[in-house]
DNA sequence: TGTTAGCACTCATTGACCTTGACTGCTAAC
DNA sequence: GTTAGCAGTCAAGGTCAATGAGTGCTAACA
């Protein structure tokens, strides 16, 4: 509901109008006159009185006007106020619901494409273009380590660590290795690193204590290196961090980016992986969306854009973001309801 | 060179003309004058003439006049014969040469991030949009089948094909399996599996001969079906096909894209994998790189386009296809340079 | 017979100008 | 405090003429 009392100034009638004025301005993308709200909202008021409030809400830099003989648009500092303030959360259709739901639970426990589907789908619903990063490199530990033979030095070295994740990848010896041989690797290794952090890997302590072990066991120690920088490989880095974005076209559809130059810079970012990842991890806490509006936000390009984010996470383990970016017109109603939605789909796993 | 006698009508004259038209309306989109061409070329013609020679070419459909009192412009047609007749390659700085060979031998051995460098490169270089795609699942054959412990019923298969190439997955098999066991499976499955090609395990002879190598070994014949499901799974659809799009926001800089209805739909046909997929792989032989000019693209979107097509192998190996796309007044010489650089850089490995 | 100069004609583009209508701000009355 | 009414502002859109970039055609020329 709409605040009872006054609040920075602005007493409920104010309210009223600048809720009406985001409202509409949110559909039409055009200056809202007074007329128009008199007509609309049953308010009992006159154009002349709305004119009167609308000037107030002006001076108080809540609403801006265009030019001298228009009406008003909202000002990034009505959006806030609107979206701290006003704002109720939209009901979704159940189509809308369903599809949320169809699209995580299908890929619950794929990782890559949970993040890309749900970038989809809130996509498709809310006609934003959407971000999703998928997390990477977790602290693994090493559970279990087998290697398999290939072809004469070469040969398959699979993980399994703690959280029963398994990664592989090759490894080529100093020399060649006989299937028994592979074998007898295989169980030192395990034996010596089983328990052990990946990112302890690198301490000496550990690399010394393979060449200890692999000296016992009468193993060539020159194979300790590329066997080591090999787990490191594997489960380290692992694969660069990756970056969906979906609905790209939609900016197109926006008035607000029919200027090319404008449609061009926001491609240009939307194309940019590493400032996305930049824009999207910064200061996400907990379960809470985030709204930057306008020039709220620290990128040029993104001073007429909102954006709202989120950090998704399953059993408190951490997937990912997700941002879905707009014009400052942007249905923040909507789109908090599609992310809360999501979120909430995510949490009954 | 141009061609020394007449071509489908054309003489030489006529030739040089169309050539000009071409040349000048790949950089400027502007109709050309034949006052243009007059004076810019030195034929040692009169635009007179050179009207009236444009006028032949226009009868005969080389090009186009867009309105009565204008120049003219190259219509598919003219298109096509200058590119199968006239033009030259052109030569790349050597910038743009080390451009492409660095990025394609940072990333050799690695197929998936190949295609997307090379995308990203000649993206970058032609200022066009580029889209590559990654070849999938090969006809694998088995080599070798490694089953690692990883949890209860838990295992996880490592299976080397014949090129060397390891993947795995985890199988969850019916019943709780001690390390011996799962190392006596290991053993069975890799003796009786060793050779066979993945596209043949569904046949009912190699399910019964599983089933019965496992019976003579003491093995739970349950066991089989959910194995090699899941060798038929890791080995045969495999990852989903990758489409990697660069340079989407190039598409703008076209003045025949500022007609946001039709950027909105190019973006759209960009954002829509599967239709990449499909427009990317028809009819693609050997090294040779493929021209589709305007109308003669099946899709409605593109019949404005042209796309410059390859495929792309190393060592015979098919890795991919990458596109460029632009409008039809795109520059094919600097395109074709460009793909051929990246071909030969692939083919010296 | 091929080439060219010259002229009439066409048409997109541009800017000036005007009209229209959608607004607001202000003032005076309620 | 609210409202009616009016003057003033401004964007949008339409008309019109001027401009200039082109072509097509014809007649003259080599």
């Amino acid at each position: 509901m709409l605040l009872g009392g006054a609040y920075l100034g602005l007493n409920d009638r104010k309210m009223k109008i600048l809720a009406a004025i985001i409202k509409d301005y949110i559909v039409t993308a055009e200056p809202i006159a007074s007329r128009t709200i008199a007509k609309k909202y049953d308010f009992g008021l006159s154009s002349a009185t709305i004119r009167n409030e609308m000037s107030d809400l002006e001076e108080m830099g809540y609403v801006v006007a265009p030019h001298a003989s228009s009406g008003r648009i909202p000002s990034d500092k009505g959006y806030r106020l609107y979206v701290d303030q006003v704002m109720k959360r939209r009901k979704l259709t159940t189509e809308q619901q369903a599809l949320i739901v169809q699209a995580l639970q299908q890929e619950m426990g794929r990782m890559e494409s949970l993040m890309q589907e749900m970038a989809r789908a809130i996509s498709y619903i809310t006609n934003y273009t959407t971000v999703a990063t998928q997390q990477t490199a977790k602290q693994h530990i090493i559970k279990h380590i087998q290697l398999v033979p290939v072809d004469g030095a070469v040969v398959a070295m699979v993980i399994v660590t703690a959280e029963n994740e398994v990664r592989n990848c090759t490894v080529v010896l100093p020399m060649s290795a006989s299937p028994a041989l592979v074998a007898k690797i295989s169980k030192v290794m395990s034996r010596t690193l089983g328990g052990v952090g990946v990112g302890e890997l690198g301490n000496v302590l550990y690399i010394s204590m393979m060449r200890h072990q692999f000296g016992q066991e009468g193993l060539d120690t020159a194979m300790v290196d590329p066997l080591l920088e090999a787990i490191y490989n594997a489960l380290g880095t692992g694969e660069p961090q990756q970056v969906h974005t979906v609905g790209i076209k939609n900016i197109l559809e926006f008035p607000e980016f029919a200027d090319l130059e404008k449609a061009r810079a926001i491609m240009g970012i939307l194309e940019e992986k590493d400032e996305l990842l930049a824009l999207l991890s910064g200061g996400l806490t907990g379960d809470k969306i985030h709204i930057t509006i306008g020039a709220e936000n620290q990128e040029q390009i993104l001073q007429n854009c909102s954006v709202i984010r989120a950090k998704i996470s399953i059993d408190q383990q951490f997937c990912g973001n997700i941002a879905i970016i707009g014009p400052t017109r942007m249905d923040y109603a909507q789109v908090m309801s599609v992310l809360q939605t999501a979120l909430a789909t995510l949490g009954l796993k």
